[in-house]
DNA sequence: TGTACATCAGTGAACGCGCGTTCACTGATGTAC
DNA sequence: TGTACATCAGTGAACGCGCGTTCACTGATGTAC
């Protein structure tokens, strides 16, 4: 088992191999995304293939690391997404790229509504995420809280009054996160999680149907709220708000 | 088909079928508890109650109707805890109740999951919510919502930056919420949304894993970004942050 | 370059399982006279 | 109060379905000499 693809000159074999590997989970993706994760079976995405059930076996050992390998790239492709957009935007424009980041996962989300289930939705039942998920699960939060720090590094982040009685056991949380979030002061690290938690709370109650007869333009919505958070977490108040939407407004 | 119970003498047949309604539902929400809605099947619930699987028919004409009459019931279970809980605080300390809600439904979410996940996780795949559901799913926001009518009247609840632009559809939809909302400024009607939402979202991701490695005194994350998110909607920040949690912290 | 053997991909049948729903039936409970 | 009929609850067998996974197998591709 040491590192299969190192050595120069892959196979025939295993190139065939890679290729059918992929023609495989885009098979499940497209499952994923036509069905929802529950009609997600083995033998779906064999018959989608044109293969015996059986022959799944040789790529996936299990249906559970199919599913492993569909939340990676569900991760994956929101991290990118978001990377790309955000990094498009002026470096100083902190509240911008902020925004920039809060529009990309609604889009994201509503273009693949079932993938951002699987990965933001209730936990699949039966599932135990394995540890190879925790990279790409964390793409989004590393980019909001880069935007973070380079703001406070640049007096751009307007601080958080303190929390008046910070309890020991989150103390400690806070400190290990003041850690890699710079000198973010703790107020500010919390509500960078609360506004973190916002975000997807918001994109989740409009995918899931919370916000029905309640909100109808909801890309308006999404964008006035969004901006409140970002004046929440200290950031200057976005001045565009309703410039013109990415992509799916509904 | 008319009003069943109604007429004075109910007769005993009716009563055993009322008893064993009860019995059906609450067997349903027993194995919904255990082992998730995805598992929750009219045969188990049949085996569960000694019933062969036919006969469950003659309560529940689907599986679907099951799951709605569950998602009442767990609405409703959350509606009657919050109510209950709110109402003990004083009408005056707008932002105790305000906590007061949060941590009920923190509370009631980490007592039930898989019911939490029933109605504030992913749509149940197949599944259309008819209206039935409307009413109890409003209970929590009714709450939230008539605690700052009361501070806003009160003059309590300080009042948001008007946003800049309201786009023309958001303006109708805040219109039509202003209605119901007495005169709660615009902006703030916005904040109290995104608030609403990210409450559950916070709660969302303390218990589908995402504040995994990140927080881990989650019972007082949850007071102080609460509390946060109180100072943000417009209420004075609360005073006693970190008193006695009421009951399962973690 | 050619042969002999090992590795691997894909087949097809089978396992045992649980599911939602239908249906003809028996026997008990309710209703009308 | 008693009988005749209608309504309803629960039974048990059956339908057709799809699932994950295993297994012995064939035939093609790769490797060592």
């Amino acid at each position: 088992m040491v590192d299969d693809a190192a050595m120069a000159p892959p196979t025939a074999r295993a190139r065939v191999r890679a290729e059918l590997t992929q023609e495989i989970l885009e098979a499940a993706r497209g499952q994923l995304a036509e069905h929802g994760s529950a009609a997600l079976s083995l033998r779906a995405v064999a018959r989608e293939v044109g293969m015996v059930s059986s022959a799944v076996y040789r790529y996936f050992p299990s249906r559970d690391d199919l599913l492993t390998a569909l939340i990676v790239k569900a991760y994956d492709s929101l991290g990118a997404a978001v990377e790309t957009a955000e990094r498009r935007v002026k470096r100083t424009a902190y509240s911008d790229r902020w925004m920039s980041v809060c529009r990309t996962v609604r889009t994201w989300a509503l273009a693949h509504p079932h993938e951002y289930s699987l990965i933001y939705g209730s936990p699949v039942p039966g599932y135990k995420a394995p540890v190879t998920t925790i990279g790409p699960a964390t793409r989004v939060a590393l980019v909001l809280m880069q935007l973070l720090i380079d703001a406070h590094e640049d007096q751009q982040l307007r601080p958080a009054p303190p929390i008046p009685s910070v309890h020991k056991a989150l103390a400690a949380d806070l400190e290990r996160l003041g850690d890699t979030f710079a000198d973010v002061p703790e107020a500010t690290i919390v509500k960078a999680l609360t506004a973190w938690a916002a975000i997807y709370g918001t994109v989740s109650f409009e995918l899931f149907g919370q916000f029905h007869n309640v909100i109808a333009a909801n890309s308006q919505f999404f964008d006035a709220a969004m901006s409140q958070l970002a004046e929440f977490v200290g950031l200057a108040a976005p001045a565009n708000i309703n410039r013109k939407p990415r992509s799916g407004n509904l």
